[in-house]
DNA sequence: TTTCTGACAACAA
DNA sequence: ATTGTTGCCAGAA
């Protein structure tokens, strides 16, 4: 019984508006955060369709290695990097330096409250 | 209606 | 270690 009725979109927005100013997290930890494990690449999708949305920091999310494999997607491929770095982020060649100390969970921030 | 395609990630060989 | 395949859901053609 998998009854997601179209929520997965405002799922994934709604956990996106939370991550906190300079910090980041990635597809799988979301889609692991929504019950769905496998669907991380919905995550990125539904990103995609967010980011005409306007309040959605979209530039947070990333894959797991720290790759900011959307950036493609913004306005001009420097625009995530740029936004990233503009929070603290340090990047380094479309990578995360060491995105352990920005990574924000959502299975384990959320859980608490 | 059917088919294809995505900001990924886990697994098999 | 690297490459290819599969799962996942929703939207566009």
């Amino acid at each position: 019984m998998k009854t997601y009725t179209g929520i997965f979109f405002e799922d994934v927005y709604a956990v996106a508006r939370m991550i906190p100013y300079g910090r980041i997290t990635t597809y799988g930890a979301i889609a692991a955060y929504l019950s769905t494990p496998k669907s991380a690449r919905m995550v990125g999708w539904s990103l995609n369709a967010a980011k005409l949305r306007s309040d959605i920091p979209a530039h947070r999310v990333v894959n797991k290695r720290g790759l900011l494999t959307g950036k493609i997607h913004f306005e001009s491929p420097t625009t995530m990097e740029e936004l990233l770095s503009s929070e603290g982020v340090e990047i380094v060649n479309g990578q995360i330096v060491a995105m352990e100390r920005y990574f924000w969970d959502p299975a384990i921030e959320l859980k608490l409250s």
